[in-house]
DNA sequence: TTGCTTTCTTGATCCTGGTCAAAGCTGACC
DNA sequence: GGTCAGCTTTGACCAGGATCAAGAAAGCAA
């Protein structure tokens, strides 16, 4: 494993429950030390399957670096995104045998992992660990009802640019910086995936994509990589309460 | 407060994380005991507001009898139901003070509670009830995943016969009765608030009953009262995998 | 009973987004 | 360079569900 993979890993979980050694002075620190040791980490490519629904799966796993997502599917086929991983985010579940999603990285990812067995036992043992994965789990539910709320009652454009907002606001977390109102970032989705994630076809999302850039909300440098010229006004498009929120 | 209600509470709250006492032999008792002290009941009339986004929240609870719904609210009163709880079900995030969706009783409810601050601190204490804690949330996480499914792909038909199956199954697990195949209950939503839950019009959701009545796949004794004939029937008109599940 | 309110049903019409189809881009590989 | 595959755009048309509107049914108080 390249030293470079470990640095990033040191940078961006910075929740993953096990760095809570440095911060934490309740910590039974022989446990978490034993977890350290134990992890491992698993490389995955674009458009690799990491798991798919009713696998087994023995570990659990935050992402390091790379996008990976959690799709549904239904008996004909219809497909709908649940989740998306990024950086920090934790995968599995501890006490589940087998996944539960389809589990797709959408770009090269890396992960940090640990085997589901003596993560649980390590889990009972010490207490924080579990407490930062409830934390996190309840963060999860608070964005998965955000989610349900678009799904259910949003219009394919407030789709679209809900979306936007949300990349272009972790894109700038991630970046601390932003040139001068103008905000530029990756989508790291194709179109379908856009859709799955949306409830749409990718039809709707490329035509509305097309609409956005027609009245200058957005601006295609190429397909993928997109500029807000002013973001208060893509968070118009949104249908969402406009309080600035994290960017302002 | 009744003796009848808090012998309801024993029997229908069994995922309250206080129960644990029973069951558990590494539980601090001392520090649950004095949780079982500090716990108080209250009382919700149906259509009655439990709490509006952004109220003070200085307690937490779980409901021991009766319905509640988390619903949340675009600018322009759209509004799409996010939660729906049961007996037994959470209410409140420990560490937040205030209400991040609307809580209303749609039925009577009533729910036993505890002032947060000292919840959260016995929290840190018993491992236990943080790591009960983190089973109900992912558990919640898993049914908010299902409803994006339903929300995002479902057409309305498949809509309303997934929200019936959901309720029929609930119902059943808790009477642990079918008459013979033929499955009754009670709907415990109005039609609107069915229409909030499903992301859907009152009026389709109206048609809709009605076509599956037409059809044969439920019967409506009142239009609150419902029986299945043939609970595989409405299985198959759910558009999910029909592995017969819970109820086979 | 009557009157009143709330909830529910049904019909007519409209419109957003889905479906089907074709063609344009872009990048990778030869 | 040329070719090919995958991704994306665009158009024409259709349909599912929303909207608007009118009544019916049920619950409740006087």
């Amino acid at each position: 494993m390249p030293t470079t993979q470990l640095e990033s890993y040191q940078m961006e979980c910075a929740n993953c429950p096990i760095r809570h050694r440095a911060v934490c002075a309740r910590c039974e620190t022989d446990e978490l030390a034993r977890l350290e040791e134990m992890k491992f980490y698993r490389s995955f490519q674009a458009g690799q399957t990491i798991a798919w629904t009713c696998d087994r799966m023995d570990f659990v796993a935050s992402v390091v670096t790379g996008i990976a997502t959690l799709t549904q599917t239904l008996e004909d086929g219809r497909t709908q995104m649940v989740g998306l991983l990024l950086p920090s985010d934790f995968m599995g579940r501890p006490g589940r045998e087998r996944a539960a999603y389809d589990v797709t990285a959408t770009t090269d990812v890396t992960m940090c992992c640990f085997r589901r067995k003596p993560f649980e036992e390590m889990m009972v043992k010490t207490p924080h660990v579990s407490q930062r994965l409830l934390e996190m789990t309840l963060d999860e539910l608070d964005a998965a009802r955000e989610w349900m709320l678009l799904l259910g009652r949003k219009t394919a454009r407030e789709k679209i640019a809900s979306l936007l907002a949300i990349i272009a606001r972790r894109d700038a977390s991630l970046k601390l910086a932003k040139t001068g109102g103008q905000l530029e970032f990756d989508l790291p989705l194709t179109r379908e995936a856009m859709a799955d994630y949306l409830g749409l076809t990718l039809e709707t999302v490329s035509r509305q994509m097309s609409a956005l850039k027609r009245e200058g909300v957005i601006e295609l440098a190429s397909k993928r990589h997109i500029s807000v010229p002013d973001f208060d006004r893509l968070l118009d498009e949104t249908g969402d309460d406009t309080d600035g929120g994290m960017l302002a």
